[in-house]
DNA sequence: CCATTCGTTCTACGGTCGTTCAATCAACGA
DNA sequence: TCGTTGATTGAACGACCGTAGAACGAATGG
């Protein structure tokens, strides 16, 4: 149907400058931070005018809006499971996918949530259902704070290696992580202490 | 020597508007971030002209520097001790003060890190010998990581509590929230795991 | 008592920001 | 083929920013 050789349709070549323009945003966006990204150098990043962006997405807000949102498939891991046991392990394996390579929307709402109230909501309403779920699973009387705990560590993690980039942090490889959390994360989440190797 | 009755001397008067200024600058900084806020703003808040803190403070970068700046005595909790346990429980206790009352330099700190330049170097800088010191006191070869690690969660829990405001975190007591956490800091500084109450 | 310091305000400049709007011109549908 | 749509640009506006510097007036010191 489509053929490679002909030159894009206008549909095409629109959608294909109006994902330009979001793309150069997230990165813009995860790089800099909300406040000190402009919507003059996103355009000049993507190629185009600064105009065309207001055109396409109305006001810097919205543009961020539409840069914050997840891929498909990129929500927060489905934390399933039921058991402490299970619910630990569920959390830590998304975290070591999320320490292999966070997507830049993700960390454009993190690298913004401290400045930018938007991006504070939206950061506390895709870990919201996740840390209920998680509280749900856990069987102390103090189970949302656990969960909160929890939710607390995984992003100090993920703040220190993606956007302040700690040596410590960043350079060592996610499995070496997880697997130094693992017994801390099965403590919080109400599991028996695992014996140290 | 100091008559209360008395009108205030020039220079006194200078150091507490200076003061004034600095305080106000303060609370700004860890409200808004580096950017939100303005020199104007801050004039404002402090009741004087915006003129007159670029003549005292020289720029916004050196206002935020001293306004940065950790009242003496507030330095980050000597974390003293050289076995994994006393490690662990000077961080704690050091969590614990820090989950009473955050000074406002401090959040000004963490609130601009993500964003600003400065902010960033001067959170690392602070960090660093402690986390050194606690890296000595480890006695596993990985034992930089895990002082990162716990770097990286007493930061996590901080941010959500102070910064974020989420409520599982905010509401509970710091004793609360270091109870749960000291088997996860004995783990990863290397002691033995408590036996779980 | 007078000259001087200095705390403080006022006004203004140059720059950048988000945003608006008219103009252009190639692609499109009838 | 021709009128229309729509992607894209360029110039401009008003607001606000950090900053500079002149001006004023009260405290200060000789």
């Amino acid at each position: 149907m489509t053929d490679p050789t002909a030159r894009p349709t206008r549909a095409q070549q629109r959608r294909r400058t109006e994902e330009g323009i979001l793309a150069a945003a997230r990165r813009m966006f995860a790089d800099l931070g909300y406040e000190r990204t402009t919507i003059r150098a996103v355009a000049r990043a993507a190629g185009v005018d600064a105009g065309l962006v207001m055109h396409y997405f109305g006001s810097k807000d919205a543009l961020f809006s539409r840069a914050a949102e997840l891929p498909a498939g990129e929500a927060p891991g489905e934390v399933a499971g039921s058991t402490p046991g299970e619910v630990a392990e569920a959390m830590l394996s998304a975290l070591g996918a999320r320490l292999e390579a966070e997507p830049a929307a993700s960390l454009a709402v993190l690298r913004s949530m401290l400045t930018n109230a938007d991006a504070a909501e939206r950061y506390r309403a895709a870990g919201e259902p996740l840390l209920d779920r998680i509280s749900a699973s856990i069987p102390t009387s103090d189970a949302g704070l656990r969960a909160g705990l929890l939710g607390a560590i995984v992003h100090g993690v993920i703040i220190e290696r993606y956007l302040l980039r700690f040596g410590r942090l960043a350079d060592a490889s996610p499995e070496e992580i997880v697997d130094l959390l693992r017994p801390c994360f099965l403590l919080l989440a109400g599991a028996q202490a695992s014996p140290n190797s």
